[in-house]
DNA sequence: GCTTGACCTAGAGCACGCTCTAGCCACTAG
DNA sequence: CTAGTGGCTAGAGCGTGCTCTAGGTCAAGC
């Protein structure tokens, strides 16, 4: 696969990969005979969880952290255990307030639907 | 209340009181006779509700948009409820999506936990 | 063999949302 | 009356994460 191919189905622009590629989110591609970078399918999956992390606000520092590790192979696992945990317990916690506001606004339009006038009588 | 008491208790930064102020987040404030601002308790509602639009992704130019159609009085309410809306069912989505990946998170690190190996072996 | 289009590099530029600086003023306590 | 604290304005500066430009190379179809 050359690279256009990858942004059109990861959904990560041209410059993006490039970019990504430059500042270690992805490992230095392989070339063809012209230069070209050339990927196979495991990028998708990998660019697919990178989207996850990016996602869920991990800031690019740490994902390139995390990319880093990766590449250092199993002796890194435990680190890149307690990097994912961390996330995950803000995310948890993200996802809980998230709620919470979509409540918030759920009842912040019905009073817009039912009155005419937020948060006062209870209608007509 | 004065700006320093707003910002504490509303954990917005001085700086970024006045800066909301400019940008019209918030109403042109009163002021004492020194010129300072003087702030009553509504402005700590009106930043936490502020702060949950900004937390669920809200850019600034649409909470300056609903600041303003706020500021407009009744006739904007339904404006407002049609703003509200999108990003209503905007967050509902990225609140599944961020349950999502919540589970690819606990699978990752399970995977880690278990085996020492990513997505291999169940264990040993 | 020439045109077209996708690819290449290095590096500049940009949108967002603050955050901070400089230079100044006012109120209060001692 | 003076020192200290906290406030004021205008505007510059910054961190993040891309996004784009310039100037060029390469391969395939006509």
């Amino acid at each position: 696969m050359m690279i256009g191919e990858v942004a059109e189905k990861s959904g990560f622009s041209v410059h993006t990969l490039r970019y990504y590629e430059k500042i270690g989110l992805l490992p230095p591609s392989h070339r063809d005979r012209g230069g070209r970078r050339s990927y196979d399918d495991d990028v998708l999956r990998w660019l697919e969880f990178l989207g996850r992390l990016k996602d869920l606000g991990m800031p690019i520092r740490d994902r390139v952290l995390y990319a880093k590790l990766r590449a250092e192979g199993d002796i890194t696992i435990e680190s890149r255990r307690r990097l994912l945990q961390t996330y995950r317990d803000a995310l948890a916690k993200r996802v809980i307030s998230l709620r919470e506001t979509l409540d918030v606004l759920d009842a912040k339009i019905a009073s817009y639907d039912t009155t005419g006038t937020p948060l006062k009588g209870p209608r007509k």
